[in-house]
RNA sequence: UGGGGAAUGGUGUAACGGCAGCACCUACGACUCUGACUCGUAUUGUCUAGGUUCAAAUCCUAGUUCCCCAGCCA
């Protein structure tokens, strides 16, 4: 029997499960569509999880079709990213990987076809005409003048379209379906437009391209698609898609199914802006790790179980939604809680000075690099006079529940000694620079004396080791909601501004200054997250370390401090 | 106001005429060599109004709210 999360259904695998079982398909076969205009996003996860998640449920295939109709925002760059990400989710185009742009000579012939049907016509119109002769929502469309042209005449500018004797936008190829259609995407749709521009896979060959209402529905027959998952917005395309699979003649007929996207609170999903925050400099690029794309939640630490598993868990339905984030960061904090090995590293340093250790001498203390599976090892450090502990786990004046290190009270360093603050010592700004401590030597870990119950422990790192290290300051684009509102209520006269403003989880980010253990660098090689005990994670990536601040303080303390 | 969709706790999602369940969040408690993790407990829900039925989230009628569509974007 397979286990619950297996098992864990939804209305599509419920509609291709029918479909099987009618016989009116055989063996299911999925398509992943990116467009070729930026790095994948967390909602394209989604998209990957319903397409070839789908497939591999049912164990079908699943196409990887890069959709390249449009050369004016398509980039040969973002090919090798997207192949790349869905890979790392775990993913593989098994049905095989294929262009859009290189089903332009079928699209093309079709279209001749339909023209010689009867069933397209060329239209010499402008757009602003087309637009007026569309009619409205309530008002039926008029037809075009140029709707009844002869085939041999649409066959002949169609042909000169092909050949580059008209400017971009001067005339376009349309559907003749019905122009008082309820439904204004059947209102005598374009099926190819003008566009001289050379095309990152095509070159020079085109200059007309066939509008997506076109080509994804042929793209889709000709790999032989049975189930094409997309988002809510093209519910109302379904008609027309249908309708050109239906003319151009296919044998069989590839569904469409649509679900909504994936939304999650406080983020930005869309591709526009994500591009805008990259071009504009905001972030230093697709894989910043306060991006929500996938690229940057690997370099955040995030693994692609985890991440599966929220797609997972948040469902795929028709219902539009949005998904907490918290969802998100439970999964992945899930997931790396289980994988990743402990280590004790201090952000924000307060030197702690054991006055009755001995300058010079040192004690190793062993600790495990996981809780719950000892067979991951252990790793060794050094205890000594000089230490340095977290600045918050520190209080001259302690509040409420405070069981962390304050003047006269005890703690327990994690795997060492039990220590007492002695007397803190302040710089000129009256800060405290200095916690002078006694250790009680009898209270070791592991040692006979170690039993002693203290309330607080508190991870710490020799002075005398630590490595200090530089990271990358990654602050959030924004604070809070508030700030968000005030933003956007300062800038009215842009339109923009507020889903221009990244509204990126601001608990992602976490400035930081501070020191590592040299053990921490050393291990790090070896993988890339450390579950960092109370506080979190960070992550190492190429360019240094960042610190991925997903479990907040939610002690007693803090109510009490407010 | 045309057409196409959708409404279940704070959030997301199940239940397809038969005990409204699960997860996240929140709160409280237990445990703990960090207050994390883990474990336990609790609060909160079927858009509205009628109707059918022994029985309605589910079926019927009317209404309400939200989303999408008037690109030569996808």
């Amino acid at each position: 029997m397979e286990d619950a999360k297996a098992t864990r259904s939804n209305f599509i695998w419920d509609i291709v499960q029918a479909d099987l079982a009618a016989g009116r398909c055989e063996k299911v076969h999925t398509r992943l569509p990116p467009e070729p205009n930026g790095w994948l996003h967390i909602g394209h996860a989604k998209n990957i999880y319903v397409n070839a998640g789908t497939a591999k449920r049912f164990s079908g295939l699943c196409n990887l079709r890069i959709d390249d109709t449009n050369p004016a925002k398509e980039e040969q760059e973002f090919v090798d990213g997207i192949k790349g990400d869905i890979q790392w989710l775990g993913y593989q185009w098994d049905g095989g990987l294929f262009f859009g742009s290189s089903y332009f000579d079928q699209c093309y012939e079709l279209a001749e076809k339909l023209i010689l049907d009867g069933l397209a016509y060329v239209e010499d119109l402008s757009q602003e005409e087309m637009r007026q002769y569309r009619g409205t929502l309530t008002e039926p469309g008029r037809n075009s003048p140029f709707r009844n042209r002869s085939a041999e005449e649409n066959m002949d500018l169609f042909r000169r379209m092909r050949a580059g004797e008209f400017p971009n936008g001067a005339r376009v190829l349309r559907a003749k379906i019905d122009m008082a259609s309820p439904n204004i995407n059947m209102r005598d749709p374009t099926l190819y437009r003008i566009l001289h521009m050379p095309h990152h896979q095509t070159g020079d060959k085109w200059c007309i391209y066939p509008m997506y209402d076109f080509a994804h529905p042929i793209q889709d027959a000709i790999e032989g698609i049975t189930h094409s998952m997309c988002s809510l917005e093209y519910e109302a395309h379904r008609p027309l898609y249908n309708w050109v699979v239906e003319v151009c003649g296919f044998p069989n007929h590839p569904r469409q199914i649509e679900y909504a996207r994936l939304n999650l609170t406080r983020t930005v999903m869309s591709k526009r802006y994500l591009r805008k925050l990259v071009e504009e400099g905001h972030v230093s690029g697709w894989d910043d790790p306060r991006m929500p794309t996938l690229a940057g939640m690997r370099r955040r630490g995030y693994k692609p179980e985890g991440i599966l598993d929220f797609i997972e868990r948040a469902g795929v339905a028709k219902a539009d939604s949005v998904v907490e984030l918290a969802l998100l960061e439970h999964c992945v904090r899930e997931n790396l809680g289980e994988i990743a090995p402990r280590a004790m590293a201090v952000l924000r340093p307060l030197r702690v000075t054991i006055v009755n250790w001995p300058e010079g001498e040192t004690d190793a203390i062993t600790l495990e690099n996981h809780p719950n599976h000892p067979e991951m090892g252990t790793h060794t450090i050094r205890f000594g006079r000089h230490l340095c502990i977290e600045q918050e786990d520190f209080m001259e004046n302690p509040v409420g529940k405070f069981f962390r290190l304050k003047p006269g009270g005890e703690v327990r360093l994690k795997g060492a000694y039990i220590i007492r603050c002695e007397e803190c010592v302040k710089d000129a700004l009256g800060n405290v620079a200095e916690v002078r401590c006694t250790a009680d030597l009898s209270s070791r870990s592991g040692s006979e004396g170690a039993d002693r119950k203290v309330k607080g422990t508190l991870h710490w790192v020799n002075a005398e080791d630590a490595a200090p290290f530089e990271a990358r300051l990654y602050e959030p684009l924004l604070n809070d909601e508030d700030a968000i509102a005030e933003e956007v209520e300062g800038e009215e006269a842009v339109p923009d501004r507020k889903d221009f403003i990244a509204r990126l989880n601001p608990r992602s980010v976490e400035v930081l200054t501070g020191c590592l253990a040299e053990h921490c660098l050393l291990s790090a090689k070896d993988g890339d997250v450390f579950q960092f005990l109370r506080m979190g994670y960070f992550c190492k990536d190429r360019d240094g370390f960042a610190f991925n601040r997903t479990v907040e303080l939610k002690d007693s303390f803090k109510k009490a401090s407010r």
